[in-house]
DNA sequence: AATCTACGGATTGTTCAACAATCCTTCGAT
DNA sequence: ATCGAAGGATTGTTGAACAATCCGTAGATT
């Protein structure tokens, strides 16, 4: 079992150029909340998370990171307890944080959370603007299909499903939806895909998008149902590499 | 506006009685892990919350519940992480956490978030054990009706619907709505749900269960989307008095 | 040789104390 | 009565310390 490479990290500094979201003090004023050092941290993370610079079952040392963003321990820790929540990283009592590993059954489960919040989503249709924000998904698969770009068929891909989640203009089912993706997300960098794999569902969104458009709800739900039963399929039979994470 | 009383608190003692559930170690030896402090500090919350001792909108304070359960400002505060992840407290930056409050808009986006999981699961069906359970909350919501004792009968009722979603066999979506009817017990701490509010429901669980059981799944999807529905409305009418939460 | 045990280093879990930053309130001035 | 400035309180963050735990290794035992 070959101990992995030591944790490839981008030796990148810790910024500060995030939006910050708006909240309102107590007297009523305005306040662009300016986000703490831990949920900077938590980015950052979140960062070098999706862009495949920490691999699956990599393990994350509080020391060490605390040294490379220039922040305390502590601090480290509460971002810990953030991505340990969102599942993107597991504790292990008194051994360490890791990055989480998506094995065959936490594939199917993920999809049964897929399935369930996507076709619901689905199923209630959506406003004109929404239903709109899911063809631009669309359009932009195509894009990339037809200029071979597999990196970004993949985010297009995952467009895609992220505006179909938000025709339901629930909050909740945005962050569930989101923490899937970047489940999913993590799982991709682990065992790479073949390049036509994004492509083929180019067509399917197509579909799927017209039968919405079209006020068919109810195939289009049908559609989505098949097309996540499908790609679960393919990605079981990716899954055959050894998990020699931890 | 009255200020509201002061976080009420029983002055319950910090204890490890927590079952700890099994870990195992690198080497492969199994060990049954002692819940850390700061989860046994998040589970003491938990309860209070889930208990009504601590109301939507009332302040917790970090010194405070560091002195009163014996523990350090910096365990809480993974506690406060936790229990900001899981929604049933609000963080305002440099103001303090607070008791969540589920205004009207945020009962709509938990009744979306049921109507996407529970249908899901139950339209999928299920295992004979996992039906036996629903039919086990159905009657223990009989007994409870029977009795007059309301309390049972949320509690029962809360027990069907974890009970149908369990019937999908995903720990995710098991978790998604633990939080989820977390919050609603939040909600129902704050407006007072008048006695008959769950007796009316009992019939109601006894014929989704009855076409759960027959096969009759998509009738039974069908009908547990109607409850859903009318319970949400039910809740809407209850929600009239005024919002004095932060 | 294989297994068990004890030791040692390393990392986590937790506490404590300090300080800066921010907020809310109160007081005072206009 | 409105506005602005000081004061007190709480949060956000740091740094250091220590106990608890784990892992690997070396040594002892069979």
């Amino acid at each position: 079992m070959a101990s992995s490479d030591p944790t490839v990290r981008s030796p990148r500094t810790l910024t500060n150029d995030m939006p910050g979201r708006a909240t309102r003090t107590a007297t009523g004023r305005l306040r662009v909340a300016v986000p703490s050092v831990a949920e900077r941290v938590a980015d950052e993370l979140r960062l070098q998370l999706a862009e495949g610079a920490l691999l699956p079952g990599a393990r994350l040392t509080e020391s060490t990171i605390a040294e490379d963003l220039g922040v305390s321990r502590n601090t480290v820790r509460e971002a810990f307890a953030e991505l340990a929540s969102e599942r993107l990283v597991v504790r292990h009592p008194n051994r360490g944080v890791f990055v989480a590993s998506l094995e065959a059954g936490d594939v199917h489960d993920v999809y049964t959370v897929r399935r369930a919040i996507e076709v619901s989503a689905l199923r209630a249709g959506g406003s004109p603007e929404d239903v709109a924000a899911v063809r631009a998904a669309v359009e932009e698969g195509k894009r990339a299909a037809a200029a071979r770009d597999e990196e970004a068929a993949g985010t297009a891909n995952q467009h895609f499903h992220g505006a179909i989640v938000a025709l339901a203009r629930s909050p909740r089912l945005n962050t569930i939806m989101a923490q899937v993706l970047a489940e999913m997300r993590l799982f991709f960098h682990k065992a790479t895909v073949d390049a036509q794999f994004y492509q083929h569902y180019v067509p399917d969104n197509e579909e799927i998008c017209l039968a919405l458009e079209s006020g068919e709800l109810d195939r289009a739900a049908d559609l989505l149902l098949a097309y996540l039963d499908r790609s679960e399929d393919n990605l079981g039979e990716v899954h055959g590499d050894a998990a020699d994470a931890e």
